[in-house]
DNA sequence: CAAGATTGATGTTTCAATCTTT
DNA sequence: AAAGATTGAAACATCAATCTTG
């Protein structure tokens, strides 16, 4: 019987984070094979529909979706890229700004986010919501929003 | 200045989770890129170095290290093996069932990993310790645990 | 045949260099 | 020159197939 916590000689600050790591980990690979398998979708796409969705025009500049979604602006190129292909993403250049171009969810993309969103909080309430208190949440919620929102220079 | 939050629309659990994860990413960076400019050594091999420096007889054959640290068999071993080649890890074959082997630390790992984990602590304690009072990161650390014990053990 | 570990093929992400527009 | 976006090369992780040992 293999002991598989290493948590013994850890203390506040680096426990938290070891334990975010191992939780983050373990949601984003059960939500990434059950979005794949049922949706055809993973979830750093979900996540790029989702942002859109909930943007304030329902569309976003490339640079700006990069840092919401946290990717290299590489990244984000190939990704919106291959979801452009895909019919789920449109990219219309900025009227003002010839350099600039903004993602936007196509209907298709609007369609196959509304599917998705059913399973992604399925597998969420499952493995997040159904372990905790509504308070406990709510705490999470609350404490992560803070280390998020320094981190960014808010 | 364009407005970059997205939780508008979201509820309980998913807000919880959508936090959880640009928290865990903005961690990840900062640390992945500390760690490898000061010390040549990314997350996930510190990851390794860590969790062997902690694991019972400081060993751990290759399949628990990959569960422990959450790479799938053949991401380890290709981990693993940039590791040995460095000289901080070694790979030592059971002594009872030859298809087995074990990961230990060399003297060389063993002394990487001291100077990271001071990098990394001060990350740890920058991102996260500084913004949440004690109490806040120890609720942190408790929910996440029982996130990720999936309600066994704690 | 099952378990442990590795390898081959493939896909995705990042860094750095590049191109265009401001 | 700087900002926005893309591309090439390289790094890394995953799945499936393979090899070896139990």
């Amino acid at each position: 019987m293999p002991k598989r916590d290493a948590t013994s000689t850890l203390s506040d600050g680096p426990l938290a984070w070891y334990r975010m790591l191992q939780a983050s980990r373990l949601v984003l690979r059960t939500l990434d094979r059950r979005l794949d398998d049922v949706h055809r979708i993973g979830v750093n796409e979900f996540d790029v529909l989702i942002t859109l969705d909930n943007a304030p025009e329902r569309r976003l500049r490339m640079t700006d979706l990069a840092e919401a979604v946290m990717l290299s602006s590489g990244g984000l190129t190939r990704l919106v890229g291959r979801l452009e292909a895909r019919g789920l993403v449109a990219r219309i250049q900025d009227a003002a700004d010839a350099r600039s171009f903004h993602a936007t969810l196509t209907p298709a993309g609007a369609q196959r986010l509304a599917e998705a969103r059913a399973t992604h909080d399925a597998v969420i309430d499952d493995l997040i919501s159904s372990r905790l208190t509504a308070r406990q949440v709510g705490a999470l919620a609350s404490s992560l929003g803070r280390v998020v929102d320094d981190g960014r220079g808010l």
